[in-house]
Parts: structure tokens; sequence; C-alpha cells
DNA sequence: AAAGTCCTAGACAACGTTGTCATTGCAAGA
DNA sequence: TCTTGCAATGACAACGTTGTCTAGGACTTT
């Protein structure tokens, strides 16, 4: 029950406090034979190393921070779940940092967080990691970084990334529906502001372009990531003068939103509208019928972001020239809510 | 830029350590002079102090653990921002413990997510929070916490809670259904191992039988804290045999369903049939019409626990008997989604 | 005037860990 | 046999902070 020390350790074990602080750290220079009685004493005393000591010592921190402005609460706490998990893996804690990228002095804000909770470094999410200013400047500051953002390809500069090549994946979707016979193919835009929505709708319009379909701007609807501005635009779209066979939503909260608006006119999904989302949320399986969507696990991502933070962090030998960027590309999955087109 | 220590300040200030250290902790035996002129230095270098070396010394904490099992990412994060928007007012840092309350040795995993991570307490939101053999069992290690539950009374024994009375508050709402001349009251409940369930389902259920009106398990239907479950659930009710005039969902989402399944029959709201839900979450705001709902600000509470935790944790001389217990009783806010019953 | 009390402030040790350097023992090379 | 080198271990200080104890001065009390 009671908490035991480097020192209990030591003294049970019969060693010094060094050898027993080299065990736990994995240092080679100890007999194997020691090695394995000290790890016996550790196991029966259930002796756990005191992180504050170890980051008083060190100056160094097992803790890093995760910054987001994504008002969706699936998104957060997808990326949460992510991140969390890796940071169990490698023995981190995870100091969580919601704020607003508008903010005037956000990059004081998060350099004094990082200050503060000595973290070891930021994992920062979309929006707000998109945008290069602040990126720029908290790497400046020498703060570890690593962020996770929609691009289709690596950004310049060295700063660790998870990019997610939205635009070949919305690229898929659109074949996927033009593959089905769709021509009228409306687009619903979640905020401009999530490089997200950019990407989606050009990997939409190259496969548009690409099979010579006129891109109708009369199809192609701004607004945000959410059920509501979903279903309210596939209203207005579904009065307009060509209503479309296909509605791709930026995200699957968006489909889910553009389907119930398609029931609540009776009409059937997909036999009188197909309908695709992005981002293979829960939103997309729990529809009925079930969305075709493009898997993009954001906690996967979310993950792999910060098992590169950590590898930028600590390089180890050898890896010198291991590569700080990721890219991901969602896959297309296919249900019931895409069917061929009727004439 | 550099980090600046203790030592720092009381060198730039010309004195001792102790000195700076006791101005920083707001002890009484300083001088105001001197007081004012550290606080001046500590100003000028921007120094804050270091968590790790005051947890080290101290053997105690500014952390604290937030332990949930709530799936609803929209409560969840209504819960992270409440809990720590206190710990920035008290200095502490914030843990999230996303956990399952099923896992056999969740008790263990607790314990030691305390002792490994050094956390001064845990606050425990629903409906983990609910479940007695849990909490009692941590309460037993000695471990701080404080947790938010749903009930119309304060639970025995002296763990420090905060109660939400939904019982109180649901009756409230059905009451004002039933001044509207509304017989016919259908209620969705969320999922029944959330006491906030079972309480909000009382509440109704007492409002009917003090008005004489039969509690008619026709219009009484099990279901879960979700859009969905609300959208199908009403679409049942609406083709059931009995028509309800009015609708009462066990929270905002489940309302928000309900509406959209009525509108989609193309019937209106507030005219047709009047809906109501709980949570005064964003879901009851932008609905269309809004939606009648109760008050309930999870983030307040979650806000209010965090408190309640660190009053328990360090009673201030004269304290003594403050009440660990806070009771919430959420207020009506009528909207335009209910309205007068049609004949 | 001496003794006691209060207020303010400093010296020092300690929290648990790890980096630096020193020490021991033993095998290989001269 | 006597270095030389390397592997394994230990002694000690230091990280930044605060608890305990003590000291000096001003003020009150007898």
């Amino acid at each position: 029950m009671v908490k035991s020390t480097i020192k209990d350790v030591a003294r049970v074990a019969g060693v010094s406090l060094k050898t027993v602080s080299r065990i736990i750290n994995n240092e080679p220079t100890v007999r194997d034979e020691t090695r394995q009685k000290v790890l016996a004493v550790i196991e029966e005393l259930n002796y756990q190393p005191d992180m504050s000591a170890r980051n008083l010592r060190g100056n160094k921190s097992y803790a890093v921070g995760l910054v987001y402005d994504n008002p969706n609460p699936y998104y957060v706490v997808e990326v949460q779940q992510g991140v969390l998990a890796a940071c169990r893996e490698l023995g981190y804690s995870l100091q969580i940092h919601p704020c607003n990228a508008e903010s005037a002095n956000i990059v004081e804000e998060l350099a004094d967080l990082v200050r503060h909770s000595r973290l070891a470094g930021l994992v920062i999410a979309p929006p707000i990691s998109e945008d290069d200013a602040i990126v720029d400047a908290l790497h400046a500051r020498g703060i570890h970084l690593v962020r996770i953002i929609s691009a289709d390809k690596a950004p310049k500069g060295d700063i660790p990334c998870v990019f997610i090549n939205d635009r070949a994946a919305a690229h898929a979707v659109a074949e996927h529906l033009i593959g089905l016979g769709h021509r009228g193919i409306a687009f619903l835009w979640g905020q401009e502001e999530h490089h997200s929505s950019g990407e989606r709708f050009a990997g939409y319009r190259n496969a548009l372009l690409e099979h010579d379909i006129p891109v109708d701007d009369g199809l192609i609807l701004k607004g945000e990531y959410s059920f509501d501005s979903g279903f309210r635009r596939t209203l207005t779209l579904m009065e307009g003068p060509h209503r479309p066979s296909a509605i791709f939503g930026c995200n699957d909260e968006i489909a889910a939103g553009a389907l119930a608006a398609v029931k609540s006119m009776g009409l059937s999904v997909p036999a009188d509208v197909s309908i695709a989302g992005f981002e293979n949320s829960p939103f997309s399986k729990q529809a009925q019928p079930p969305l075709t969507t493009a898997a993009q696990s954001i906690g996967d991502v979310a993950r792999q972001a910060m098992l590169l933070l950590v590898a930028d962090m600590r390089p180890q030998a050898g890896q010198e020239g291991t590569a700080t960027v990721n890219e991901i590309i969602p896959e297309l999955i296919e249900r019931p809510s895409t069917g061929p087109a009727t004439a």
C-alpha cells in the first residue's frame, strides 16, 4: 500500500541507488544476475518511479499537451482517445488544452502552458494546426510539436506532421459515384477554415473534371460540419432547379443530415438519391441505410501523431534520417447508401 | 525566455529563498514592503513555480483526474471544460481518464492511476459515479474523490458529491406541458443504466399522478440518449394507437430526434405536437423551433464538483463543517417547441 | 531595566531521482 | 609480472521547492 522508493528497492536488493536507477532506465552496464535480482525486488515492492522527481532531476518531462480548437465533440473525443492510447504505450501523461485559435495571444498562451506544465511537446490538431503562423512561432521557440493536418503532400519545413490525404480519398469517393452512373453530384462543404473541406472539394472537383463532367456551382453549397447544416442544405438543394442524383457530404455528420432530409421528403436512399459521407464515424455506421464513406480513423491518426512526436523528441541512434512525416490516405468504404443512378 | 527559479527571484530581490516561497504561498508573516518588492521581481522575471519540485517536496500534488465512462462526446467535452475551468482557477492540472466501468479490475486501474500520476483526487462523472461499489472501494483506499450523480436527495455517507435533482426538474417540465393542456404526454427514456433517466422518469410520472392523469405505458418508450433513438421511437409512437400531443425526451438529443421525426411526417411543432427536451444542450438551441428544456449546465456542474473536491482536500480553518454536498436543480427554459394542446 | 512576546526573515535539510565521477575487480596484452 | 583496458558498481551532488528551526529586532510587560 505504501509507496516505495528507489531507496527501498536498493536496500532490499542490497545494491546502490544508482544501480537500481540504471536498471529502471534500461542502461546496459549492469550484470544480468544483478538485473534479475533487482527486478524481482521491484516487482515485490510494486515500485513505480516518481515522475515528479524524474522531471525535476532531469529537467525533462513525460507529459505532452494536446491542443485543439475543433468544436466538434465527436472529433475531439476521438483525437483524445488516440493520443491517450499512445501516451499509455509510451508512459507519457496527457494534458488536454482546448483553446481558441483566434485569441490574440494564443502563442503566448501555449508557450506558457508548455513551460508551466513542463510539457515535453505538443500534439496539435486541426484546424489550429493548419495555422502556419502559430505553428512556426511555437517551433521557433524551440517547442517540440507535431501537427495533424489535411494536405495532399507534405508541407515544407522540418516540423513533424501527420498529413491526411483527404484529396485523394475524396477523389476516390467521387469516382465511386461517377462509376455508378451519377452525373449530378452535389457537394456539401464543411467549414472553409478547415483545410479538410478544401482538400475534399478539390478531390471531388478533380474527379469530375477528369471524367468531363461539368462542375455545377448550383450543386456546391458552403456550410459547416454538422448534421443540421447537412439537413438544411439538402432541403434547399432538392428544391432547386436541378436535383442532384447523388450527394457527397464533406463528412458523415453532414451526410447523415442529408440522409434525414432526403428521407423526410419521402424519397428513398439509394433508389432516388445516393449519399456518401466521409470519416467513417459512428454517424455513417448508425445511419439507415449505412453510409458509403472514407475510412480515416481519427483516433489512429492521432496515435500516429503522438508516436511521431516522441520519435522526434528522442532521436534514437541510427534513426537519424527517419522521416518525421507520415501520410495517411483514407480508404473508400462502400455501404448501401450509394447505388446506381436511375435514368 | 529562460525559465527562472525561486533562486533567481531571491537573488534579484535581495531576499532569501524562503521569503520568496512564503510570498508565493501567501503566507502572512511577510512585511508588506518586502512582499511588493518580491512580487515586482516575480513579475519582471515572469517566474512560475515548478510543479515537479513542489510535488516532490511536499509529497502532494496539484493534479486531479477526471474519470468517465459516458459514451456521449457532447457530455464528455462539456464535463471536461467545466473541470478544466475550475482547474485553471485553482492552479491544478487535469488528467483525463476515459474508462470502462464494466472492466473487472477498474478499481485497481483507478488506484494505480492515482498513485502513478500522483493525483490529489478524482472527479468522477456519471454513470460510473453512480456505482457505489466502485466509489466506496476507492474511498476506502483513502483516495480523495467527488462524484457527480443524478438523485433527488443527498446520498448517505461522507463522500463529497454534486447531485443533480433531475427529478424535480423533470417534474417542472412535465407540469409545464400539463399546464398547456396536454394529457397524452409521451416519455422517451435514455439508457436505464444512467440514474438520470430513472430520475427524470420519476419526475414525469409524479407530475402526471399529481394531476390525475393516467400513466399510459404505451406512451413510455425505453431507448438511449441519442438523436437516432429519439427519431425512431417517435416514428413508432406516432404510428401507434394513441398519438401523444406532447413528447418529453429524456435529453435534448432525443428531443431533437423526435422533432425531426415529427417534421418528417409533415406535422408542425408545436401546433400539432409539443416537444420538450432536457439539458439545454446545443441541440435544443439549434433546433427549429428551439426546444423547451431544462437548464443544467453540465459544465457548471463539473466545475462545482472540482471546487468541492478541492475544498474537501484542503479543509480551511473555520470551514470545518462546510457541506461537501451540493444540490443543483435544473431550471425550466420555455422555448417555442411547446405550445397549447389543440382539441 | 530585565524578561518575555511577537513579527520578520534566513539557514539548512529533505523530497526521489539521475548525471558525473571515482572505485573495484578481472582479463588481456606487453 | 606488470601495466592497460573494460565492465560493473557505488558515492555524491544537484534539480526547485518548502518544512523546521533559529536569530535578530521591536515592542510590551513586570
